[in-house]
DNA sequence: CCAGCAGCCTGAAAGC
DNA sequence: TGCTTTCAGGCTGCTG
Protein backbone atom coordinates (compact mmCIF):
# COMPACT_ATOMS: atom_id res chain seq x y z
CA UNK A 1 0.00 0.00 0.00
CA UNK A 2 2.75 2.32 0.29
CA UNK A 3 2.78 4.15 -3.38
CA UNK A 4 5.27 7.61 -4.02
CA UNK A 5 3.77 9.72 -1.58
CA UNK A 6 3.88 7.24 1.24
CA UNK A 7 7.71 6.46 0.50
CA UNK A 8 8.73 9.75 -0.18
CA UNK A 9 7.36 11.04 2.79
CA UNK A 10 9.79 8.57 4.55
CA UNK A 11 12.39 9.28 2.39
CA UNK A 12 12.51 12.97 3.26
CA UNK A 13 12.40 11.88 7.19
CA UNK A 14 15.23 9.43 6.58
CA UNK A 15 17.48 11.40 4.79
CA UNK A 16 18.76 14.21 7.03
CA UNK A 17 18.92 11.91 9.74
CA UNK A 18 20.42 9.17 7.80
CA UNK A 19 23.65 10.78 5.79
CA UNK A 20 27.02 9.60 6.92
CA UNK A 21 25.73 7.43 9.64
CA UNK A 22 27.94 4.11 9.67
CA UNK A 23 26.28 0.79 9.48
CA UNK A 24 28.68 -1.12 12.30
CA UNK A 25 26.27 -4.27 12.18
CA UNK A 26 22.98 -6.20 11.38
CA UNK A 27 20.57 -8.77 11.81
CA UNK A 28 17.46 -9.89 9.74
CA UNK A 29 14.17 -12.21 9.57
CA UNK A 30 15.80 -15.29 7.59
CA UNK A 31 13.66 -15.26 4.65
CA UNK A 32 16.24 -14.25 1.64
CA UNK A 33 14.33 -11.40 0.93
CA UNK A 34 15.64 -9.86 3.82
CA UNK A 35 19.12 -11.52 5.01
CA UNK A 36 20.95 -9.48 2.21
CA UNK A 37 20.47 -6.68 4.83
CA UNK A 38 23.72 -7.89 6.28
CA UNK A 39 26.23 -6.75 3.01
CA UNK A 40 25.26 -3.23 4.02
CA UNK A 41 27.68 -3.85 7.02
CA UNK A 42 30.69 -1.85 7.05
CA UNK A 43 29.21 0.55 4.66
CA UNK A 44 28.21 4.54 5.31
CA UNK A 45 25.19 5.91 4.14
CA UNK A 46 25.88 8.71 1.69
CA UNK A 47 21.99 9.69 0.84
CA UNK A 48 18.25 8.46 0.88
CA UNK A 49 17.01 8.93 -2.54
CA UNK A 50 13.97 7.72 -4.04
CA UNK A 51 13.26 5.63 -7.43
CA UNK A 52 9.70 5.24 -7.80
CA UNK A 53 8.15 3.10 -5.00
CA UNK A 54 11.72 1.85 -3.56
CA UNK A 55 13.87 3.65 -1.04
CA UNK A 56 17.56 3.59 -2.63
CA UNK A 57 20.32 3.90 0.54
CA UNK A 58 23.59 5.14 -1.65
CA UNK A 59 26.63 3.67 0.68
CA UNK A 60 29.64 5.16 0.03
CA UNK A 61 31.45 1.69 -1.25
CA UNK A 62 29.51 1.90 -4.97
CA UNK A 63 26.73 0.34 -3.79
CA UNK A 64 23.04 0.65 -2.98
CA UNK A 65 20.65 -0.94 -0.28
CA UNK A 66 17.16 -0.91 -2.01
CA UNK A 67 14.07 -1.09 -0.34
CA UNK A 68 10.98 -1.45 -1.49
CA UNK A 69 8.42 -1.33 1.50
CA UNK A 70 5.62 -4.10 0.11
CA UNK A 71 2.43 -3.43 1.52
CA UNK A 72 3.36 -3.25 5.08
CA UNK A 73 6.54 -2.40 5.19
CA UNK A 74 7.99 0.52 7.66
CA UNK A 75 11.61 1.77 8.89
CA UNK A 76 12.19 3.70 11.56
CA UNK A 77 15.22 4.85 13.60
CA UNK A 78 15.40 4.70 17.15
CA UNK A 79 17.37 7.21 19.42
CA UNK A 80 20.85 6.34 20.50
CA UNK A 81 20.73 4.49 23.72
CA UNK A 82 21.83 1.22 22.73
CA UNK A 83 23.05 -1.44 24.90
CA UNK A 84 23.69 -4.81 22.99
CA UNK A 85 23.96 -5.52 19.07
CA UNK A 86 21.02 -5.56 17.44
CA UNK A 87 18.65 -8.42 17.32
CA UNK A 88 15.40 -8.40 15.24
CA UNK A 89 13.40 -9.37 18.35
CA UNK A 90 14.28 -6.78 20.55
CA UNK A 91 12.24 -4.46 18.60
CA UNK A 92 8.86 -5.34 19.14
CA UNK A 93 6.86 -7.64 15.96
CA UNK A 94 7.35 -8.40 12.39
CA UNK A 95 10.79 -6.78 12.86
CA UNK A 96 12.22 -7.94 9.37
CA UNK A 97 16.02 -6.02 9.86
CA UNK A 98 17.66 -4.13 12.18
CA UNK A 99 20.98 -2.00 11.07
CA UNK A 100 23.25 -0.47 13.88
CA UNK A 101 24.77 2.93 13.49
CA UNK A 102 27.76 3.72 14.63
CA UNK A 103 26.58 6.50 17.39
CA UNK A 104 24.46 3.74 18.72
CA UNK A 105 21.23 4.63 16.49
CA UNK A 106 19.42 1.61 14.82
CA UNK A 107 17.69 1.60 11.62
CA UNK A 108 14.73 -0.52 12.36
CA UNK A 109 12.36 -2.18 9.38
CA UNK A 110 8.99 -4.12 10.08
CA UNK A 111 7.06 -5.62 7.75
CA UNK A 112 4.03 -7.36 9.02
CA UNK A 113 3.16 -9.36 5.59
CA UNK A 114 6.65 -9.93 4.25
CA UNK A 115 5.48 -8.52 1.20
CA UNK A 116 8.53 -5.89 1.16
CA UNK A 117 12.16 -6.72 -0.01
CA UNK A 118 15.83 -5.43 0.48
CA UNK A 119 18.78 -5.89 -1.76
CA UNK A 120 22.40 -4.98 -1.93
CA UNK A 121 23.37 -4.04 -5.62
CA UNK A 122 26.15 -2.17 -7.58
CA UNK A 123 24.41 1.29 -7.95
CA UNK A 124 22.70 1.32 -10.92
CA UNK A 125 22.44 -2.06 -11.84
CA UNK A 126 19.03 -3.47 -10.79
CA UNK A 127 18.64 -6.37 -13.07
CA UNK A 128 17.78 -8.37 -10.65
CA UNK A 129 15.20 -6.38 -9.44
CA UNK A 130 12.83 -5.91 -12.74
CA UNK A 131 10.55 -3.93 -11.42
CA UNK A 132 13.29 -1.60 -11.12
CA UNK A 133 14.75 -2.30 -13.65
CA UNK A 134 11.85 -1.66 -16.53
CA UNK A 135 10.93 1.58 -14.44
CA UNK A 136 8.83 4.00 -16.33
CA UNK A 137 9.56 7.83 -15.40
CA UNK A 138 9.33 9.86 -12.29
CA UNK A 139 5.40 10.97 -12.63
CA UNK A 140 7.22 14.59 -11.15
CA UNK A 141 10.03 15.02 -12.96
CA UNK A 142 9.39 16.25 -17.14
CA UNK A 143 10.13 13.20 -18.12
CA UNK A 144 6.85 12.08 -18.00
CA UNK A 145 3.75 13.60 -19.68
CA UNK A 146 0.79 12.61 -21.22
CA UNK A 147 3.14 12.50 -25.07
CA UNK A 148 5.52 10.25 -22.91
CA UNK A 149 1.80 8.45 -21.29
CA UNK A 150 0.67 8.03 -24.89
CA UNK A 151 3.66 6.69 -26.36
CA UNK A 152 4.35 3.89 -23.60
CA UNK A 153 1.11 2.43 -24.05
CA UNK A 154 0.96 2.87 -27.47
CA UNK A 155 0.16 -0.81 -29.11
CA UNK A 156 -0.64 -2.48 -26.04
CA UNK A 157 -3.93 -4.33 -24.94
CA UNK A 158 -4.30 -4.05 -21.37
CA UNK A 159 -6.28 -2.46 -19.44
CA UNK A 160 -5.24 1.57 -18.63
CA UNK A 161 -5.20 0.36 -15.08
CA UNK A 162 -3.61 -2.44 -15.30
CA UNK A 163 -0.70 -0.82 -17.44
CA UNK A 164 -0.80 2.06 -14.81
CA UNK A 165 0.31 -0.67 -11.93
CA UNK A 166 3.12 -2.34 -14.16
CA UNK A 167 5.12 0.57 -13.52
CA UNK A 168 6.00 0.73 -17.09
CA UNK A 169 4.34 4.10 -18.17
CA UNK A 170 5.06 5.41 -15.00
CA UNK A 171 6.17 4.94 -12.08
CA UNK A 172 4.81 4.87 -8.61
CA UNK A 173 1.35 4.89 -8.69
CA UNK A 174 -0.57 1.71 -7.30
CA UNK A 175 -3.86 0.92 -6.67
CA UNK A 176 -4.79 4.09 -4.39
CA UNK A 177 -3.52 6.96 -6.55
CA UNK A 178 -4.49 5.14 -10.17
CA UNK A 179 -8.61 4.68 -9.69
CA UNK A 180 -7.74 8.36 -7.94
CA UNK A 181 -6.70 9.67 -10.71
CA UNK A 182 -8.95 7.76 -13.64
CA UNK A 183 -11.44 9.32 -11.19
CA UNK A 184 -10.28 12.73 -11.86
CA UNK A 185 -9.55 12.54 -15.76
CA UNK A 186 -12.91 11.06 -16.15
CA UNK A 187 -11.42 7.41 -18.04
CA UNK A 188 -12.62 4.36 -17.26
CA UNK A 189 -9.78 1.69 -15.55
CA UNK A 190 -10.92 -0.53 -18.33
CA UNK A 191 -10.44 1.45 -21.12
CA UNK A 192 -7.82 -0.28 -23.76
CA UNK A 193 -7.11 2.54 -25.93
CA UNK A 194 -6.57 6.10 -24.92
CA UNK A 195 -5.77 9.17 -27.56
CA UNK A 196 -3.72 12.20 -26.82
CA UNK A 197 -6.18 14.33 -25.06
CA UNK A 198 -7.12 11.77 -22.93
CA UNK A 199 -3.44 10.31 -22.08
CA UNK A 200 -2.50 14.93 -21.20
CA UNK A 201 -5.64 14.73 -18.80
CA UNK A 202 -4.11 11.34 -17.19
CA UNK A 203 -1.05 12.18 -17.06
CA UNK A 204 -1.88 15.96 -15.35
CA UNK A 205 -4.18 13.95 -13.03
CA UNK A 206 -1.20 11.89 -12.16
CA UNK A 207 1.06 14.41 -11.09
CA UNK A 208 -2.03 16.36 -8.77
CA UNK A 209 -2.84 12.96 -7.07
CA UNK A 210 0.90 12.03 -6.58
CA UNK A 211 1.90 15.83 -5.08
CA UNK A 212 -1.39 16.18 -2.78
CA UNK A 213 -0.60 12.72 -1.61
CA UNK A 214 2.72 14.08 -0.54
CA UNK A 215 1.72 17.06 0.68
CA UNK A 216 -0.47 15.62 2.89
CA UNK A 217 2.23 13.26 4.64
CA UNK A 218 0.76 9.90 2.61
CA UNK A 219 -2.44 7.86 2.65
CA UNK A 220 -3.17 5.71 5.66
CA UNK A 221 -6.11 3.22 4.95
CA UNK A 222 -4.55 0.06 7.27
CA UNK A 223 -1.01 -0.02 8.37
CA UNK A 224 1.55 2.84 6.46
CA UNK A 225 2.93 4.83 9.21
CA UNK A 226 5.81 7.70 8.38
CA UNK A 227 8.99 7.54 9.69
CA UNK A 228 8.12 8.79 12.78
CA UNK A 229 5.26 6.62 13.59
CA UNK A 230 2.36 9.23 12.42
CA UNK A 231 -0.37 8.31 10.04
CA UNK A 232 -0.98 10.23 7.02
CA UNK A 233 -3.76 13.04 5.93
CA UNK A 234 -4.39 12.09 2.45
CA UNK A 235 -7.41 9.74 3.01
CA UNK A 236 -9.48 12.23 3.54
CA UNK A 237 -9.23 13.86 0.38
CA UNK A 238 -9.69 10.28 -1.80
CA UNK A 239 -12.77 10.45 -4.17
CA UNK A 240 -12.94 7.10 -5.66
CA UNK A 241 -10.61 4.48 -3.95
CA UNK A 242 -12.51 2.37 -1.28
CA UNK A 243 -15.62 4.50 -1.55
CA UNK A 244 -17.75 1.86 -3.63
CA UNK A 245 -21.39 1.86 -3.28
CA UNK A 246 -21.32 6.06 -2.05
CA UNK A 247 -22.43 8.73 -4.67
CA UNK A 248 -20.29 10.28 -6.80
CA UNK A 249 -18.74 13.48 -6.20
CA UNK A 250 -19.59 15.03 -9.39
CA UNK A 251 -23.01 13.41 -10.24
CA UNK A 252 -24.15 11.84 -6.90
CA UNK A 253 -24.15 7.96 -9.06
CA UNK A 254 -23.24 5.26 -6.71
CA UNK A 255 -20.17 4.27 -7.20
CA UNK A 256 -18.83 0.83 -8.55
CA UNK A 257 -16.51 -1.52 -7.33
CA UNK A 258 -15.35 -4.05 -9.75
CA UNK A 259 -12.66 -6.88 -9.36
CA UNK A 260 -9.16 -5.59 -12.35
CA UNK A 261 -6.67 -7.80 -12.40
CA UNK A 262 -7.62 -9.64 -8.38
CA UNK A 263 -8.00 -5.86 -7.60
CA UNK A 264 -10.23 -3.57 -6.05
CA UNK A 265 -11.18 -0.85 -8.59
CA UNK A 266 -13.36 2.01 -7.84
CA UNK A 267 -15.06 4.61 -10.42
CA UNK A 268 -17.91 5.81 -11.74
CA UNK A 269 -19.78 4.56 -14.40
CA UNK A 270 -21.55 7.76 -15.03
CA UNK A 271 -18.38 10.22 -15.47
CA UNK A 272 -15.74 7.40 -16.63
CA UNK A 273 -15.88 6.79 -20.09
CA UNK A 274 -14.23 3.62 -21.88
C1' DC B 1 7.16 -11.32 -26.36
C1' DC B 2 2.73 -10.85 -24.14
C1' DA B 3 -1.67 -11.61 -21.43
C1' DG B 4 -3.49 -13.70 -17.54
C1' DC B 5 -3.28 -15.54 -13.10
C1' DA B 6 -1.69 -18.31 -8.86
C1' DG B 7 1.13 -17.62 -5.00
C1' DC B 8 3.43 -15.24 -1.42
C1' DC B 9 2.01 -13.37 3.69
C1' DT B 10 -0.70 -11.94 8.07
C1' DG B 11 -4.25 -9.75 10.74
C1' DA B 12 -8.67 -7.59 10.70
C1' DA B 13 -13.26 -8.18 9.72
C1' DA B 14 -17.11 -10.70 8.34
C1' DG B 15 -19.67 -14.99 8.37
C1' DC B 16 -21.44 -19.11 10.67
C1' DT C 1 -18.39 -16.89 22.20
C1' DG C 2 -15.25 -19.09 19.12
C1' DC C 3 -14.03 -21.06 14.94
C1' DT C 4 -13.68 -20.52 9.81
C1' DT C 5 -13.59 -17.85 5.76
C1' DT C 6 -12.68 -13.82 3.22
C1' DC C 7 -10.22 -9.88 2.04
C1' DA C 8 -6.41 -6.57 1.32
C1' DG C 9 -2.59 -6.12 -2.52
C1' DG C 10 2.77 -5.22 -4.99
C1' DC C 11 5.32 -8.00 -7.31
C1' DT C 12 7.34 -12.54 -9.12
C1' DG C 13 7.20 -16.29 -11.88
C1' DC C 14 4.71 -19.70 -14.31
C1' DT C 15 1.65 -21.09 -18.20
C1' DG C 16 -0.52 -20.91 -22.67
Amino acid sequence: MPELPEVETIRRQLDPVLRNASIIDADAHWSDKFTPALEAVGSSIVEVRRRGKYLVFELDDGEELIAHLGMTGAFHVTPKASTEPPACNDYGTHVRAVWELDDGRCLVFRDTRRFGLLRVVVAGDYRDIPTLHAMGPEPLSDEFSGRTLHRAIAGRSRAIKTQLLSQRPVSGVGNIYADEALFLSGIDPRARRLGRARCDRLAEQIKIVLQTGIDNGGTTLRDYVDADGERGRNQQDLVAYGRGGEPCVRCSTPLRSIVLDARTTTFCAQCQRR
